[in-house]
DNA sequence: GTCTATATTATGATAGAC
DNA sequence: GTCTATCATAATATAGAC
């Protein structure tokens, strides 16, 4: 049973208004969460926040508009509902990490396989780093079957899983990965560049490290890689 | 502010009832979620897959009554309220894994350091194949602060926290693990280790594959193991 | 110990003024 | 676009019969 509710209550498609008035003045680069100064944009940023952190039941919309120091009404008047404001906030989420993975990736194209790899992977752990909010969404929505993991899936992990997949086997080809299944390489790499990051509180109560300090956070990513590549040596 | 929400209502210690009437009629093995098929298990058991699938908000106390064939009320009889449910489901499942843990490392005191590592972890991750639920629920309490996480981490994860540091500080000085920081070699372990376990549904829908199978899970523990200590080879 | 029925509150959503 | 005030309901907790 869906988290979601749809009850009879929720009209068709009624709600979602026009969504930013004129087209003249829509500002450059609106699909950055945090990079938007709007009432709408700060709403967009403190829900990414907050779902990430306490999940999508445990996030509340009052809270959510509290801390972006916006009026709740206006979740429903710029998401619609609940679930709206959560699409919204995990698209920009995966459009930022998106354009980093294809800035990594461009800037190294000329490298050879093996230091693009190398070079992808850093940039992911300190985008992991930066926004431990994005594996923690993850997290919660790839546990367990319904809606809202279906569409986060087929939109936005299946393409990624795909683009990662393709650099796993060449560089298993290459001989620089190990010749293990890559599904399990794939999420090898996943939890040992993120849950770190995505655990940050418990591992600063544990441990007394803050993880998600550049400093550590570039030590892990060197850990990371010479584990995964280092095999070879 | 924690979602326990302890207000006025809640008196002292008031609730929290006889647990388990005379001291002569209790089974062998309570500890364990899934070995007692009293009611008072059976809430537990299902409690355990409900935390860990929904995260404590998105579990509803109806439906884990209902799915445990068991009355609302009982609830409140057996374990005061959602959250000392919460409480006694974890200890359960930590209980499992601590047994499983000890059970693995005794069977292997004799073995040298390096097979006797391999072997736990080996041990460890068919141990999350066949409780996903058990990373769920850490992944879900780390990530924010709150009296769960404190509860937590004080509780189970710190010593077991440590006993995995020995472990890794006695094979970096024995050299089959690569001398990164303990820290983030342990994460990287659990990450590498438990991540495509706790996100099997996202693992089904991406790749068709279901990796709790015993044979995708012991596969990936041979990855695991290989990459870890595969690079001194 | 188990049940039904209910009290209480938290929360998503909405209406409508400005 | 933003606000205040409410509505409707879902979910926890509780009372009390059996």
């Amino acid at each position: 049973m869906p988290t979601t509710r749809p009850t009879k209550r929720r009209r068709a498609s009624a709600r979602r208004p026009t969504r930013r008035p004129a087209a003249g003045q829509r500002r450059a680069a609106p699909a950055l969460a945090g990079s938007d100064d709007t009432t709408r944009g700060k709403i967009l940023a403190t829900a990414l926040q907050v779902f990430a952190e306490r999940g999508f039941d445990g996030a509340r919309t009052r809270d959510i508009a509290e801390q972006a120091g916006a009026n709740l009404g206006l979740i429903t008047y710029y998401f619609g509902n609940k679930d709206g404001l959560w699409r919204e906030a995990v698209a920009s989420a995966f459009a930022e990490l998106q354009r980093e993975i294809a800035e990594a990736t461009a800037a190294h194209a000329a490298d050879g396989e093996r230091r693009q790899l190398e070079q992808v992977a850093r940039r992911f752990i300190h985008f992991m780093a930066r926004r431990p909010e994005f594996m923690r969404l993850m997290n919660d929505e790839g546990k367990h079957e319904g809606p809202r993991m279906e569409w986060l899936v087929d939109r936005f992990v299946r393409p990624m899983h795909e683009g990662l997949r393709a650099m796993i086997e060449r560089g298993q080809a290459a001989g620089f990965l190990p010749k293990v299944p890559p599904v399990s390489l794939h999420y090898i790499m996943l939890g040992a560049a993120g849950l770190i990051f995505s655990q940050a509180p418990e591992c600063r109560r544990v441990t007394g490290i803050d993880p998600t300090e550049p400093a550590f956070a570039d030590a892990h990513a060197d850990a990371v890689i010479a584990l995964l590549t280092g095999f070879a040596r």
